[in-house]
RNA sequence: UGGGGUAUCGCCAAGCGGUAAGGCAACGGGUUUUGAUCCCGUCAUGCGGAGGUUCGAAUCCUCCUACCCCAGCCA
């Protein structure tokens, strides 16, 4: 794939986008906005969304606000917000001037219920929840008017006062715009605009005690950023037709557009924030940035670089019809590809077993040089040879086959990765019959050259000076969930986690990688790619996560 | 159920009356000191179903069917 970050075809907002500029709507220009509610940590949908307005944004020239929609105090906090403006950030976006709150706007917000108000447009409702919810009527039935709807402008201001003032419990009463008890559209049957919540706001402290319905905030708060494109997801759209109300009917200073696209969901995973949430709760996983977590944090410390995941969203199409239920495949289909390009390559024995090369003098020790990468570009490294080494205990068998010609096996020769081939003669094996040792011989002159005998040997293997290795922590990811839509049916989704998906390996790694630093990332030849854990990564003890394996043709075979 | 949406390859998706793009997956083959990468090739006579209009339909019309969303003092 490309390293393109830009919709590789055009999509339906694109082509709005260019049918707007070449009309100059909005005097030309582009303003987008990417608004979490700050209750919980971004995931790969959000992390689509925020690629979609940022890339938006920048090919017409504009920008993108950070807007968090903090409407709900009850469960949001400062934590989210910050975890969410790191997590942007380190997706590679910056957001126009400082990061904005709908809480920001809660006066001016008021200012315009009361213009409703004496609009005789909105009223104070004193019916309870459960009235509210029988006047609403049903789809086959409209509603029927609250008996407060037609209160004079002078009471709806005073109640409303009492409201702002703290004077009703909670539930007691609330704003509701009105609009048409009998639309077939249920946002429109008087929608609430205003709720009494006594709580202290993560951002306004105790100055309110009413809080806007996002309805009533959001258009209202993208008029007020002269955002132009207002791109949020498909299960909106039933919203659209208030959004655009109120935006007719309050005095607004521009005229945003809401667009609405498709949301992504990936297979084999969950993008629920309740679900994710309970996955931490319920401590399945160790934090919300678990290595196996599809959070933008989960997936920063499982090794996916922002740059894969940015080319990942950019390789689905963006479609305004339906949510996409995209292969996870595709997603580690860009993770290998961008890994295979940027990772150097290293050399870590995860199943050590004992090569001893039984012609090389004990104290032997040769500092053979590796290029970091395949291109060459990277550089070299030096990789110690000695007469005892470690291979992984799987490219052993005892007896040769077809199927493992590839294999080392007595008798025959196998090639040391970016080093000798070597010639296997016999092996010992413990009182379990575990294969424990194989001594081999070496090849002579087989540098960087095949053996002059022309014995070719079929396979490679990674491998690692016994002595001069380096241990190091290994953990191993894999899928969370075994089943391809842990949500479907009636089963909790939790009956389908993978319970092989964390495994714990002490590995013996080439002395090289003491130099990685956390959050570096490499190729185990032959194994995966790994990134050095960012928190518990350290020149003392090396912690290596497993990002995602090789691809592999070869197994299902 | 009233309203709002959607149905094109295993998954995502383009297509907008002129004879089915592309990506992922899969499957062949080539190169290879990673069974990786890379390269080359294959992969819908078919577009939810049934009718109709047309020289010609995935695209237009009619009628079915299925699925998703709204019916929170959540966003």
């Amino acid at each position: 794939m490309s390293q393109s970050e830009s919709p590789s075809s055009t999509n339906f907002l694109r082509a709005i986008i260019q049918q707007d500029l070449a009309e100059n709507k909005n005097d030309g220009r582009v303003l987008t906005r990417f608004p979490p509610e700050p209750n919980g940590y971004l995931h790969i949908g959000h992390a689509r969304s925020i690629w979609l307005n940022f890339s938006l944004a920048e090919e017409f020239g504009g920008q993108c606000n950070l807007r968090f929609d903090d409407t709900n105090p009850e469960k949001e906090s400062q934590e989210f917000i910050e975890a969410i403006k790191e997590d942007v950030r380190w997706l590679g976006y910056q957001w126009a001037g400082e990061p904005k709150f709908a809480s920001s706007y809660f006066d001016q917000l008021y200012e315009w219920a009361l213009h409703l108000i004496k609009d005789g447009k909105a009223y104070v409702c004193h019916l309870t929840p459960d009235q509210v919810r029988e006047y609403r009527g049903w789809a086959t039935e409209p509603g029927k008017p609250s008996p407060y709807r037609d209160r004079s402008v002078e009471e709806n201001l005073a109640e409303f006062e009492k409201m702002r003032a703290g004077d009703y419990d909670e539930g007691v009463c609330s704003l509701r715009a009105k609009i048409d008890m009998a639309s077939p559209n249920m946002n429109l049957r008087d929608p609430m605009l205003y709720r009494i919540r006594k709580v202290s706001h993560h951002q306004t402290g105790d100055k309110w005690c009413i809080y806007p319905m996002y309805d009533f905030a959001h258009g209202q708060e993208d008029a007020l950023e002269g955002v132009t494109h207002s791109i949020c997801t498909l299960e909106f759209q039933a919203n659209r037709a208030l959004y655009d109300w109120f935006i007719e009917n309050l005095p607004v200073p521009a005229r945003p557009r809401q667009y609405e696209f498709g949301r992504l969901n990936l297979n084999y995973t969950v993008t629920s924030k309740r679900k994710l949430k309970q996955l931490v709760d319920d401590n399945v996983v160790s934090g919300w940035d678990d290595p196996r977590m599809p959070t933008v944090s989960g997936m920063r410390r499982r090794g996916f670089s922002a740059r894969a995941i940015r080319n990942f969203c950019a390789s689905i199409p963006v479609s305004g019809k339906g949510n996409s239920d995209v292969d996870v495949a595709q997603l580690e289909s860009a993770i290998r590809d961008d890994l295979n390009t940027v990772a150097p390559r290293a050399m870590c024995v995860m199943n050590p077993l004992k090569v001893v090369i039984s012609d090389l003098p004990a104290d032997h020790c040769e500092l053979l040089q590796a290029p970091y990468h395949p291109d060459q570009e990277m550089g070299m490294r030096d990789i110690p040879f000695t007469r005892e080494i470690l291979i992984d205990a799987a490219d052993f068998k005892e007896e040769y086959s077809k199927k493992f010609k590839k294999k080392f096996t007595p008798g025959k020769r196998i090639r040391l990765r970016n080093a000798y081939v070597i010639e296997a003669q016999d092996y010992e094996k413990d009182a379990e019959g575990k294969v424990t040792q194989v001594n081999a011989v070496l090849v002579p002159n087989t540098l960087g050259v095949d053996p002059e005998d022309g014995d070719k040997p079929k396979g490679v293997v990674h491998w690692v000076s016994a002595d001069k290795g380096v241990k190091a922590e290994i953990r191993l990811y894999d899928r969370l969930f075994s089943h391809p839509n842990p949500d479907a049916g009636d089963e909790d989704f939790k009956s389908h986690l993978n319970p092989n998906s964390f495994e714990v390996v002490t590995a013996v790694a080439e002395p090289s990688l003491v130099a990685a630093k956390p959050e570096d990332c490499f190729q185990f030849e032959r194994e995966g790619y790994f990134v050095a854990d960012r928190y518990d990564h350290n020149e003392q003890k090396m912690v290596f996560n497993k990002t995602i394996g090789l691809r592999d043709t070869w197994s299902n075979k």
